[in-house]
DNA sequence: TAGTTTCTTGTGGAAACCCGTAAGGAATAG
DNA sequence: CTATTCCTTACGGGTTTCCACAAGAAACTA
């Protein structure tokens, strides 16, 4: 696990949400600030003094106030530290939900991770820290999602209709005949097939059970 | 989600990280105290001012100082709360690990939850009140395994691997020969088809899909 | 309207899974 | 040492899943 991180959010109670968070994954020592300029002072100057810091947890919008700012958005941070520090993971910690731009960022190779504020916000972040000390990565399954997107495939409720319940155990028959009952649009043991073989293909699964193994790790069902 | 919630536990540090998670879950009322006793007054007020409170989270054991209190310790409070509120939900939050007192504890009616307090404590927690704000239960992956063992029956690292192979898309057929070669043993189609049918057995569940749907909702896998 | 594409359903066969039964070997009890 | 039990493996057959191909229906296009 990690040792030293450092994390940026102009919102004081987000901050102690994760302070919270980095504390029950045993992290000693865990530097918070409120300024991307702070941020950057204090990750050179660890640098320097050769005690550099392993992560930076960071917010991309930040709100402009009396100071003048080096560093307007977290973007601009991790662009910069990119170059200076190719080292330094990063995680995004954002309400940003605007593709295009995750796109953009995700395509930095520092960045770990992107985690949406939210509901599970938190716990997907614990997840996300997890994971980057694993020296893999790890992204909010909303965002998993969209981005798996590319290939205008779109995921139906049908799908997660039809992946919850083969999750319970239906057989591809039952399922059929239940979505007849239902009036569920296709119900055919066929279309369950081939709708299923679609799913397989577009999340790279081997099988059913992988298939289901899979979504549910994406939060999707 | 609940609206109004209270915690009892003796350790201020504990509570702060409670109230954190309790707040990602927009629970707008939260209450917190480290004593029995105030617990105890706290929840009689608020039930005669009409105004009574959704659920309880409590720690079992408190250490005694100075105070001279009624109630020793959290089974206590829920046993007197079961009598006198029996409308009131609890989740246990501890450190105890006596199955035997977790039975006894957990076959009260009104504990909808019990959670190990630990590494993933805080995210547990937190889907044990989401749980029971869904009149769900939810009981932390150890104790429900620990529970499900009254039948004599053991879950052993075999078992973790294989069904670790089947979530990843592996064949029967596959995971046979991939037995083999690690001499893993028993190793045999036969051998896995049947553990994995003891498996279903032991977990209820319909057939391989349906399995390992559940042991990873258990977080065994 | 006629042609094209897409969606739904059907069919057949190979592969995998599910389930009962049974033989052979290892460990244990008497 | 023998009998019993438990474990591993094997085999056969019914069920389900997987996959390729194809026909009919529906939607879209020119």
């Amino acid at each position: 696990m990690f040792k030293k991180v450092i994390i940026v959010d102009d919102l004081g109670s987000i901050n102690q949400g994760v302070l919270t968070i980095l504390d029950t994954l045993e992290i000693k020592l865990v530097v918070p600030k409120q300024y991307c300029d702070d941020a950057y002072l204090a990750i050179k100057k660890a640098y320097q003094a050769n005690e550099p810091f392993d992560l930076l947890i960071t917010d991309l919008s930040f709100k402009t106030d009396h100071r003048d700012e080096k560093f307007k958005s977290g973007e601009d941070l991790i662009v910069k530290l990119q170059e200076e520090h190719p080292g330094l993971k990063i995680i995004v910690y954002s309400v940003e939900d605007r593709l295009q731009k995750i796109r953009r960022i995700i395509g930095n190779e520092n960045v770990v991770g992107f985690v949406c504020k939210g509901r599970r916000g938190l716990i997907e972040l614990s997840e996300a820290v997890i994971k980057a000390s694993e020296s893999k990565t790890y992204f909010s399954p909303s965002i998993a999602l969209a981005l798996r997107q590319k290939s205008n495939f779109e995921i139906l409720d049908y799908d997660i209709h039809l992946l919850k319940q083969l999750s319970l155990g239906h057989s591809q028959e039952f399922i059929s005949s239940y979505f007849k009952e239902q009036h569920i649009s296709p119900s055919s043991l066929s279309s369950v097939e081939k709708r299923l073989n679609k799913l397989r293909i577009q999340f790279n699964a081997n099988n059913a059970i992988h298939l289901v193994s899979i979504v549910k790790d994406l939060g999707l069902i």
